[in-house]
DNA sequence: AACTTTTATTTGTTTTATAAAAAGTAAATA
DNA sequence: TATTTACTTTTTATAAAACAAATAAAAGTT
């Protein structure tokens, strides 16, 4: 069933991230005009070449780090595309992923230099070849890991409310969810401590501000949100 | 960031399928002795070369189609994988894929004359490279889409008893479901229809036969198995 | 200055859904 | 006729969702 290695041809293979933020209560993605042909100038994710001695996961990274300046950041694969004519220059097998980035501790120099931006998930441009498709797949991913972990410790400052947190979901669910409920099913979950602090810019009474138990940050078992 | 399509090297691409079934009351694998150095004469997971022309799912497809005659199966991609130390042959990205298939419809002679062999998932043999790994995680992925859909359409016969249903999910799942709340929830999920017939083969009382909706056969939105 | 309003936040109650456990059923077999 | 077996229905307990009420504190009003 498999020729012998030698006898099968080879193909371009390319990574392609999905990179996710969060500010201003909007989710939002990073995006970046392409200085390649073909389809030069217009929008696209950021995607990069796997070379032959590092893995897509690692390739995918490299590429996160080149334009953030973060690393050790949270990825997950999406899916891979791989339409013969997916891209008109030519065969490309993409491995797409997702990383979930606090947004105020990217490099924005670096950012502004590879004429990337950020943009809403609800509002976004047209973009090239599959890649719209690319992010739809990757957010429905991103609403399946929501709802078994708690993604805010990713995507939110390092204090931050309960209802900072509830409007995360909102905007990752796109509805609204019940604060009194939201709110007792995430402190049922062990995984937050209260501080003393309160932020008074939202609401007259004030919130209180909490962290993450850096403890267990493995994850849940179960559901934590119901979709 | 990004080079110019021609300065990039090539990779060599592979599929790997981990193909599933239910026979006798419990969850198989079909698994085959490899024939082809490296690791010639050792079990693996039965894959194929990515070529030129065709996407993934269609090298993965056909595949299957080659070792059991099926086609129009489900399946479902699982994860790349792609370490450059993954194959003592070269290095080779295998994306894995995992299919569910009626074990009495497929083919034998072809399964046989690859060699090849249903193993009972909880008693597999030691595999090649990373085929573990890949098995496990695609377990994994089945268990999630077992957990939002009704499997038994794909690995169980057109007539079947809710109790065969709930053998097939415990085996999965590697639990024993409540035979009261099972049938409860799955009931109420309207997707089947009961027969007027009755098995009583493993039961004096008998067991009534019930056929999937061909209706809706989509899948749900909301859990329909708590893991 | 004291009182009312407003707002998001927080707590509490009711209703519904789910899980656990128990009881009842049909029909072959002893 | 009693027993056995797996199947099916019902009951009880628990958890979650929907809904309602209370709270704290700043800002506006008399």
């Amino acid at each position: 069933m498999l020729l012998p290695y030698h006898l099968q041809e080879k193909q371009l293979i390319a990574i392609d991230n999905v990179i996710f933020g969060y500010h201003e209560d909007q989710l939002k993605l990073l995006l970046f005009k392409r200085n390649l042909e073909p389809a030069l100038g217009q929008w696209s994710l950021i995607g990069g070449w796997v070379n032959s001695m590092e893995s897509v996961d690692e390739a995918a990274n490299r590429v996160l780090m080149a334009i953030t300046g973060l690393k050790d950041i949270f990825m997950e694969q999406v899916q891979v595309f791989s339409n013969p004519q997916r891209d008109p220059g030519g065969r490309v097998i993409s491995v797409v992923f997702y990383a979930l980035i606090n947004i105020q501790e990217h490099n924005h120099e670096l950012v502004d230099k590879y004429n990337a931006q950020w943009w809403p998930v609800n509002q976004l441009p047209e973009l090239i070849f599959d890649h719209s498709k690319m992010v739809e797949i990757a957010l429905e991913k991103l609403r399946k890991k929501a709802s078994y972990d708690l993604v805010g410790r990713d995507l939110l400052p390092e204090e931050f409310t309960i209802t900072q947190l509830r409007q995360l979901y909102n905007s990752i669910f796109m509805k609204n969810f019940d604060p009194g409920n939201f709110r007792k099913k995430i402190l049922s979950l062990d995984a937050l401590t209260r501080l003393d602090k309160k932020d008074t810019s939202e609401s007259k009474k004030g919130a209180f501000y909490y962290t993450f138990n850096h403890s267990d940050g493995i994850g849940f078992t179960e559901r934590i949100i119901k979709i």
